[in-house]
Order: structure tokens, then C-alpha cells, then sequence
RNA sequence: GUGGCUGUAGUUCAGCUGGUUAGAAUGCCGGAUUGUGAUUCCGGAGGUCGUGGGUUCAAGCCCCAUCAGCCACCCCA
């Protein structure tokens, strides 16, 4: 066993891996674009007042999971531990407002200082989809749309439930936030510790606690649709029906509430119940007021984000690579037409391997550890002849083929074979 | 951050109540005569038993610490 052990938390994406993370990533990316989503980037990190500002100093990412640092020249930076800051950041930095609404999607890895476990990991990686400057329910539909999408395509939808809420506007949550307030003080004695510590930073959290005290508190609580004024339930009553007419099912969870600040109305959520503990593949909601926090004009927003690593799991499908030709040469004179050939297959298209160390048998073994559909075997004889021999790998069949019909001529010995 | 389970060859694991040179499968390397792989046969390399202390005549097995993975909580993607 190696001394060298990678950081916690964080893990090395070998090939296999890497692709899965590419099929979940380029799946993410080809919808994405395909609802209107161009693909941008942001720096992986940011002044530290990016995501404090943003993120609420209450929340636990911003008081306990960021990766923060003072640089060289003595900047707070931090580690982006999510991407819908950093996207509004470039949108007020740019002037894109001009273009509004605008719609990005990104991929990319993320940073939170967390306990790992399976599914969670303190270097993750997320796409998301951002749309900016559309304060209409029926963006908050289009984003959503685009998700189920995604997940549709990715072939996981079918084991995810998509639970949806809203979380009202300000003036609705703040009237609800101080109904709530007003009932737990009155059972401060009965909540549980991390309750009352709740209460001061984010009291809807209470409404989702698992202990068995506070739940029987909250049975009797405040229910939030009381306290949501016109604007907020004809809001969300557009986004249901917006689902509707796309026949995109969910099931309303009035607990579904937000840990970061900057969310309102919409709030969304596809879960599992396949990935353990982490339930959460891809989340998402309105979030109007965060281009004003960040100091631009206030804009609308909508988005989600959804973990790589997590879909990759859920879906299971690690796709193969390709499978290449390899060249096997004997001899000097060869070898030199072999690299010759290579390129040319290679720049008809064709994955093409070289095997260039050992006699025949290692050769012929090599093409098969690499797993070759075929092998062009290229002698002496040959050469003299202007021919190649092809074997076919899976039926083990041999052909001779003369060189100048190489490219056009192996295509059609792989039409049977579509690995 | 809190609590619990786990940690033996590249990989998946075995190793009896502590007792001589720690095993298997698979993988890897080499061989079974000349230009043919994946099957078969033979041989080889590879582990300071996560790491550091301690107890003991003796520790992979016991104790402590530490690191990592996993599970639950917390939180979230």
C-alpha cells in the first residue's frame, strides 16, 4: 500500500472513471444546449466575500466548509464551493445585463470542507444551468424542464422523485419567518439543541428536523401557505401548471426549504433514495435577490445544480472506451511503413495503436490486452506484395488486404463488430 | 464537527483462543523451438499486514494514538 494518500475527500478519476463523469457531463452539456444553455466558465476561486455575501453568513457552507485563504498579496480567496455566485459575479462584471436574460450552463469542481462519505466528496464536481434576467414563472419552468431532461437522458429520471415548494417572496417569508419565530420561543424548552440553534440562524430549518421531539413542535406550527400573499401564490401556481402542460410529474413538499439565503419562490428538488443519505442529485430554485447582494442592478435568476459524481452512480453506465487497431510490424522495413500507416488510419479516423516491443506473440497479446478489434499484421512478404493481413480479434478470421484500400477497406470488416 | 464500523500483495479476500520464512484467487512478468492474441500447462516477481507508539519471551491478531474509507447525524450536490 502506497505511503502517498491522496487528500481527504478528494479522489484521482482513473479512465473508467473519467468516463463516466464525461458521458454524465457531455449528456449535461448536449441538452443544455439544446434548451438554449451556452456553456461558460468562471475562475474555481473568488474573493471570499463572493460566496460570504452571497451565501449567508448563517448558512453552514459559508461558516464552516469553505476553503479560504489569504493569497501572496494578501487577498481572501476562497475555493468555489458552488457555481451560481461565481455565474452572477461574471454577469455583473461583464455588463451582461445588456443581454439579458442570458442562459449558461457550467461543469466543473466544486470545494466543501465536509465529513466525506459515498457520494460526497470535498472536491465534487457539478453542472448546473443558470437562467438570468427572467423573473416569469415560465423560466423557472424552463429550467426545471431542462433538468428532467438531463436526467431523462442520463436514463436515471425514473429513480428520482422531483419535490417542489416555494419559498414565497420576501415580504411573504419575512411575515412567515416571524410567525415561526414567535411558536418555537414558546417551545424553546422542548426543542433540541440543534433546533434552537436553528432558530436564530435559519428557523424553517426546523420544519426538516428528523428528531422526534421537534417534530411532534412542528406538527402544530404555522403552516407557510397561510402566510403567502397573492403575488407569491399566483407565482407558483404558474410553475405547477407550466409542469403540467410539459407532463413533468412532482409531488409538493411544503418542507422543502433552502440553506443558502439568496432562494425565493420556486425552490426544487429531484431525489433519490438510491445513493444512501444523499438524496439530493439535483437542486435548484429562484434566487432574485442575488445579483443585488453581490452589488449589481437587481436582476432575477433560476438555476440548479446537480452532482457528477452522483449521477454518474446512480446511473451506472461507465461507457467503453473505443476499441483501436493495433499495427503489428516484423521487421525494420516495417516497422518504417507501419508508422506510416498509422497515421494515415489515424487521420482517416481510425483509433489506431502501434505495438512496437517484443516478437509476434507479445505483439498479437498486446493488441489483445488493449483490447483491439483488430490487428494488421505488416512482414517482409508483405511488404513485397503491397499488402496487409487483417485479423479480425473477436472471430480471429484473417484477411489480406492491399495497403492502398486500408482505410477504406477496415470500416466495413468492423461492420459486424460494434463494440 | 459528533457517534459507530473497517483498513492484510495492483485488485477481491483468507489468516484458528497472539507462536517459526503471512496464504488464495485474479492481475502482472517470463516460458511451452522459427510470423499470430483471448483458452490450457509450467515458472517468477510482488506485502516492513494503513502509519506511529505500547504490552509480551513472541503481535497481522491485544492496548493507545493517528491517517484514510464507509455508515448514521449535521448539511448538502
Amino acid at each position: 500500500m502506497a505511503d502517498l494518500q491522496p487528500v481527504r475527500g478528494t479522489h484521482d478519476l482513473l479512465p473508467d472513471d473519467m468516463r463516466a463523469h464525461r458521458h454524465v457531463s457531455d449528456t449535461a452539456r448536449g441538452t443544455a444546449a439544446l434548451h438554449g444553455f451556452d456553456e461558460i466558465a468562471t475562475p474555481i476561486f473568488e474573493f471570499t466575500n463572493v460566496f460570504a455575501r452571497t451565501l449567508g453568513d448563517t448558512s453552514d457552507v459559508v461558516t464552516k466548509e469553505m476553503y479560504t485563504f489569504e493569497d501572496k498579496g494578501g487577498d481572501m480567496l476562497t475555493l468555489r464551493p458552488e457555481n451560481t455566485a461565481g455565474v452572477c459575479r461574471a454577469f455583473i462584471s461583464n455588463g451582461l445585463a445588456q443581454h439579458a436574460p442570458v442562459k449558461y450552463f457550467y461543469s466543473g469542481p466544486m470545494f466543501r470542507h465536509e465529513r466525506p462519505q459515498k457520494g460526497r466528496l470535498r472536491q465534487f464536481h457539478q453542472i448546473g444551468i443558470e437562467l438570468i434576467g427572467a423573473a416569469q414563472p415560465l423560466a423557472d419552468v424552463e429550467a426545471i424542464a431542462c433538468g428532467h431532461a438531463i436526467l431523462t437522458d442520463l436514463g436515471v429520471v425514473d429513480k428520482t422523485v422531483l419535490e417542489l415548494n416555494t419559498l414565497g417572496d420576501t415580504d411573504s417569508r419575512a411575515a412567515y419567518r416571524e410567525a415561526l419565530v414567535e411558536y418555537f420561543q414558546g417551545h424553546l424548552d422542548k426543542l433540541s439543541t440543534e433546533s434552537k440553534d436553528r432558530l436564530t440562524r435559519n428557523p424553517m430549518r426546523i420544519l426538516d428536523s428528523k428528531d422526534e421531539g421537534d417534530r411532534k413542535i412542528v406538527a402544530d406550527a404555522p403552516i407557510f401557505s397561510d402566510y403567502l400573499n397573492t403575488e407569491s401564490v399566483d407565482f407558483f401556481a404558474a410553475v405547477k401548471s407550466g409542469l403540467d402542460a410539459l407532463g413533468i410529474k412532482y409531488t409538493l413538499n411544503p418542507r422543502l426549504v433552502r440553506g443558502l439565503d439568496y432562494y425565493c419562490h420556486t425552490a426544487f428538488e429531484f431525489t433519490t433514495d438510491a445513493l444512501g443519505a444523499q438524496s439530493a442529485v439535483m437542486a435548484g430554485g429562484r434566487y432574485d435577490g442575488l445579483i443585488g447582494m453581490l452589488g449589481g442592478q437587481e436582476t432575477p435568476g433560476v438555476g440548479w445544480a446537480a452532482g457528477i459524481e452522483r449521477l454518474a452512480m446512480l446511473s451506472g453506465a461507465t461507457p467503453t472506451a473505443d476499441r483501436p487497431i493495433v499495427i503489428v510490424p516484423m521487421g525494420e522495413a516495417a516497422e518504417a511503413q507501419a508508422l506510416a500507416l498509422t497515421r494515415t488510419l489515424r487521420n482517416a479516423g481510425l483509433r489506431t495503436e502501434f505495438a512496437f516491443s517484443g516478437n509476434m506473440k507479445k505483439r498479437m497479446k498486446h493488441a489483445n490486452k488493449v483490447n483491439a478489434w483488430a490487428a494488421i499484421i505488416l512482414g517482409d512478404e508483405e511488404l513485397s506484395k503491397g499488402v496487409a493481413q487483417v485479423k479480425t480479434l473477436d472471430d480471429g478470421e484473417q484477411k489480406e488486404v492491399a495497403m492502398a484500400n486500408l482505410s477504406a477497406a477496415l470500416p466495413l470488416l468492423r461492420a459486424g463488430d460494434r463494440g
